[in-house]
DNA sequence: CTCAAGACCGACCGGTCGTACTATTTTTAC
DNA sequence: GTAAAAATAGTACGACCGGTCGGTCTTGAG
């Protein structure tokens, strides 16, 4: 959580340990490394974000419904208060897209299965009848992750209060198009 | 364009003095605080994109032909090998959105142009025919801008070998529906 | 030629980083 | 009840951080 802040380097061992009350060393014995705390973070963060983006979203009946509930789900989660460096994954993206290491690889592959997922549930658009057969669903993976991405760059660094309404939109472009 | 890999905190005066055959104090000459080399470095890296991404775009002729040159040349700003780092605006945004002060404001304003910029673009497509009256030209640069950092994200972090193609089709279909 | 101004240097400051070793407390097992 | 085990704290380390200082060059105007 308080990695959003500063980045994954600069959750430092010191400052984390007076965050939460204990010594240095007490937080290092848990965690063997610096290395291994990131990677410690960047799983509960993905944890966190099956739990409260993609769990939520398998109640919706699947097909469309399914797929707009969990998108309503990722904007939120991106604009949660309780987490206010928001989103750790395009911040811990900008840092280990040139290093190499544990970090990048658990990052990579929570990246990778998301973008499984959200195919996965356009493919099921598909089945449903709800897009065109043919749908490119890694492609359409690939925009709605994009729709993320500027949503969040738009929502936290221009502090644009229209932020959330063009994501909106875009996505329901996104829909349209996708529809048979 | 050191700063690309480690970030404009992980850009130390150290590093950069040593990068650059400089002693350490001889360079914080130059710049009165590690503030003012952030700043520096971001007005830079924007006067370097207006030179390689905006001013080549504007020898196409207004409308599409123009626009569409301004993306290409926006996809080839951000895997320039003499970049190693790839776009310093996505590792910088994720680094500053949290953060106030002189760096913050310049890459804000730096970004809010840009999108600026796409939206004037945008606008002479509509004025030219190109696309249909009554686009949101401001909803356009935000997905325009959203589509790159979703390739810089696919490109960078994941590595995949499709992401270019992805953005260009992306961005065919952002351009189909603008279209009259 | 003189000499002030600026560029640049090495040495150093206090502070924080990640990490290693050791000691103490707390929990658990029998 | 006590001994083994786990968790936490204490302390010290070498490296590096941004930043300061006094001094040495180069340069160009008078």
């Amino acid at each position: 959580m308080l990695a959003g802040r500063d980045g994954l380097n600069g959750l430092s061992l010191g400052s984390l340990s007076d965050a939460l009350n204990m010594s240095k060393s007490g937080l290092f014995a848990h965690f063997g490394s610096k290395e291994e705390l990131q990677v410690a973070v960047l799983k509960h963060a993905a944890d966190t974000f099956t739990e409260q983006v993609i769990k939520p979203a398998l109640k919706a009946p699947r097909g469309l419904p399914r797929l707009e509930a969990m998108f309503n789900h990722w904007l939120e989660w991106g604009t949660d208060p309780k987490m206010p460096g928001g989103c750790l994954f395009p911040q811990a993206s900008a840092e280990l897209d040139d290093h190499w290491g544990a970090p990048r690889s658990v990052l990579v592959s929570s990246q990778q299965a998301l973008l499984a997922t959200i195919a996965r549930a356009a493919r099921l658009c598909v089945e449903e009848g709800h897009f065109r057969s043919g749908l490119d669903t890694e492609q359409f993976a690939f925009e709605a992750q994009g729709l993320i991405l500027g949503f969040h760059h738009s929502f936290r660094l221009l502090r644009d209060p229209k932020a959330m309404k063009r994501a909106r939109a875009a996505f329901a472009r996104l829909l349209d198009s996708a529809k048979p």
